[in-house]
DNA sequence: CTGAAAGCGCTTACAG
DNA sequence: CTGAAAGCGCTTACAG
């Protein structure tokens, strides 16, 4: 037992166990060369002491920081939380821990934020959301600071950094072809942030069904969203003015697409009698609206914990040197979410009296 | 300039300024007694090399880490998000980094994942949302190791550390009264977790309202819920099955109001003409539903804010040993938000057919 | 399989 | 107002 205040050191843990330093410091890291013997002392002298190694004098003195980054863009967010707590998961698993920051796209201290993140802790890794995946100035101090970062469904899809995604376009043709199969054949859409990849792959999506199915694509139809459930107000009015209006509305995301339903409530059109409306994400939102969204589910968690997993697989190596090649590109599935406010196109007023 | 590839050190711009490492450190720490004109020189050269100082060498050497931690309890949510960012905007502006983890309330492991975040990584100050707020054995970690740290609306009020809240109780009876101001007498009640303090609070809250009111409770109009959307959904289920009906219903927080509306909704019961409902807390979703939840803003992020500079402002303080006296206990104002959930009661039909 | 020495980049405590 | 020395708690690189 150590009497003084301060915390134990490896030290203490070396002098209670009759070993040296660096042999704790061998059984901490789990590196191989230690006799059983000696590594159960060691473990029961650290364990006795409630040693917990200093992470600034590991990070001074090795090639490691046990720090993870994680870069996002949007000041709210459930998705963002959600990716967080993935994160935090793998993390612990693997005795790091994990540094959050905010960065504003539009800001002008981007690169300095980035900076002073990656330079002042020596972040062993980093993790970005979207749009923050293809911010220029972001990838350009990571770079050069040489911090191996994954990013979450970027936009660009070079090969410089590792990435994990869902295929977002085969999951918007698969809800578009959803709405054409019940029938629909006069759709609106509600576009996303166009530089968000996410956004642009969704619209993309939708093109391809409307074009395989033979049926034409309204401009007047097509509204410039931006994932607001603010901007899904303005669009929703837009579309349902326009005349003859759609008989169902694919939009970007679920808070426009929870904009589209509460227009029509407002205006008592029934969903989905008269009116199919299919979002995308499974956010909180999508069941807490009514009638609940028909929606494509992400594996949120599970693409966060992929792309820690693949940080902490390279700082973990003893080299730490490079990524596998070929750059992992890992596409996880998604899952159709079919519930309450889709129904076969004009069916009209009889099923509305239901 | 340096032509090294490594990161420039406080001796490389020591030996450009011309001056002592002992100087250069003076001015990165705006330590008084430095010449004008050195800390000038000095400045320059920092900034002409791109240098940063390493957190984790003046964590080692120094008594401050310049890492504050964010301790939260739920998996989800947007409450936390909000109060992170805005932990990460004061962080950023005194210089700090924010540290992020986790604890479910209910897993075997909470002591040692304190013991893990403040022990290895010396944190200068922790922040607590509800309802680890009030966990036992994070405190006593967090006491045990003289953490500095600050609490969002705990539960018990004891003075041992400052807090930050509202006035959870009053607001409560404020939107209460606003209820029974519209001729309301038969209210119903969803209360939170019973061992959150804003659950106990805004309970509490409703029944003061009520008995100045001389209005009965009725034992079967008060349900209790768990803040989630699901709790909400069984409670409203039971409230409105009852007979005779709630005209008014009071839940502790939003989720478990818009759940009440979709029951409303899917029942054909109109709100707010047939039945008026409130939440709490002005959720993203208190503006999404329809109608939209009349409710009670809490200031967030200037909550978060105050918790962060107390915390800022004493690991600053040189001495940086004890808080003020008495224990700062801060009560931020909050905001009945009127919206389109709430109207007279007994308008009946009348209204219904508008 | 084990260990003694040097050093990571800073701050502290002391001199002047 | 300025600086030289020692040391924070580890890991690295090297011996044995």
């Amino acid at each position: 037992m150590k009497s003084g205040d301060g915390k134990p050191t490896i030290t203490d843990v070396a002098k209670l166990a009759g070993v040296s330093m660096k042999t704790v410091s061998r059984v901490i890291n789990k590196e191989p060369n230690v006799s059983e013997a000696l590594r159960e002392r060691v473990s029961q002298a650290a364990t006795q002491l409630g040693y917990q190694p200093s992470v600034s004098a590991r990070s001074l003195a090795g090639m490691r920081s046990f720090l993870i980054g994680f870069l996002f863009g949007d000041p709210g967010g459930d998705y963002t939380h959600r990716v967080e707590v993935a994160l935090l998961d793998r993390c612990r698993a693997a005795g790091y821990h994990l540094m959050v920051e905010q960065i504003d796209a539009a800001a002008s201290d981007v690169a300095a934020r980035t900076a002073a993140l990656v330079a002042q802790l020596r972040l062993d890794g980093v993790v970005l959301t979207a749009p923050i995946t293809d911010h220029r100035d972001v990838l350009r101090v990571l770079d050069g600071a040489r911090v191996p970062y994954v990013r979450i469904a970027p936009n660009s899809d070079d090969a410089s950094s590792p990435q994990v995604r869902i295929d977002d376009r085969r999951a918007a043709r698969e809800l578009t072809e959803h709405l054409l199969g019940l029938g629909h054949r006069r759709l609106g859409f509600i576009k996303g942030d166009p530089w968000h990849a996410a956004g642009r792959l969704r619209y993309e999506g939708f093109v391809g069904a409307m074009q395989d199915a033979g049926a034409p694509i309204d401009p007047a139809l097509v509204a410039q969203g931006s994932f607001s459930f603010e901007s899904g107000l303005l669009c929703a009015r837009r579309l349902l003015e326009h005349s003859p209006a759609p008989t169902a509305i694919v939009a970007s995301n679920d808070d426009m697409a929870a904009a589209v339903i509460a227009v029509a409530n407002a205006r008592a059109i029934r969903v989905p009698e008269q009116l199919s409306v299919v979002g995308f994400d499974d956010a909180p939102i999508a069941q807490v609206v009514w009638p609940s969204l028909t929606t494509v589910r992400q594996p949120i968690a599970s693409m966060a914990q992929m792309a820690a997993d693949l940080l902490l697989a390279r700082a973990g190596s003893r080299n730490g040197a490079a990524w596998p090649q070929p750059m992992p590109r890992l596409e996880l599935d998604y899952e159709l979410k079919l519930r309450h406010s889709t129904a076969p196109a004009a069916l009209g007023l009889a099923m509305a009296a239901r």
